[in-house]
DNA sequence: GAGTAGATCCTCT
DNA sequence: GAGGATCTACTCA
């Protein structure tokens, strides 16, 4: 298992990266427990164009100052007064491109994560969702601006190849009220996985 | 099984 | 002062 290169989020073409990130593996690892899960469903933010975005039309706050950080940046943020939502910041500097990780397929720690969820039967919905996966990884907005190649918090690949008819597209969920860009099929999933989310599947 | 209400807080207008 | 990249639980059929 080796940590994705700093080049992997460089790229400028966010909707390839996003589908590229599925079967990659989302670990965090606080006061040396390690959790970690597969990744099996995301959603792409295209920078500036995409209306759903937090940097539509060029808008800068300190709340989404992340988003234009370099490539490989945790970038979460709260949301509903409730979830915490993961994000991975991509393309160059000062372009917002992110891909927001809505679910995961967990692989170490589940007992942990079991814990962290107040769950005493493990059930699909350990980390379905981005709010969810966020509270099993114990990812808050504390890791706001973190590097995904630090050893607490890391994207990796193990060699785990998905074949492309496994590869789900649809569009996104949640973002009903951006217009057309609510249409747009930027949401990436692999088929059949009992981890995906949204209420309707 | 499907639909709806409630939780709950930070950020920008 | 309103709304947001949501989830869960409970109701009703």
């Amino acid at each position: 298992m080796k940590k994705l290169p700093h080049s992997f989020y460089e790229r400028d073409n966010v909707l390839q990266i996003a589908k590229e990130l599925l079967g990659k593996i989302l670990v965090t690892n606080w006061k040396g427990i390690e959790t970690s899960g597969r990744i099996v469903e995301c959603e792409a933010y295209n920078g500036v164009t995409d209306r759903a975005s937090h940097a539509f039309g060029g808008r800068r706050t300190a709340r989404n100052e992340v988003m234009y950080a370099k490539a490989g940046t945790a970038y979460v943020y709260y949301c509903y007064g409730i979830h915490h939502l993961f994000n991975v910041v991509t393309n160059k500097k000062d372009i917002p491109h992110a891909i927001l990780i809505r679910a995961l397929d967990p692989l170490i720690g589940i007992p942990e994560m079991m814990k962290r969820r107040g769950k005493k039967e493990l059930d699909h919905a350990l980390t379905k969702g981005p709010g969810s996966l966020s509270v099993a990884l114990g990812i808050t907005v504390f890791n706001n601006g973190f590097s995904l190649r630090s050893e607490k918090l890391f994207i990796a690949e193990d060699g785990f190849v998905l074949s492309e008819n496994s590869i789900g597209i649809s569009p996104r969920i949640g973002v009903e009220g951006s217009g057309e860009a609510a249409l747009y099929p930027y949401r990436f999933y692999i088929k059949g996985n009992p981890f995906i989310s949204g209420r309707k599947n």
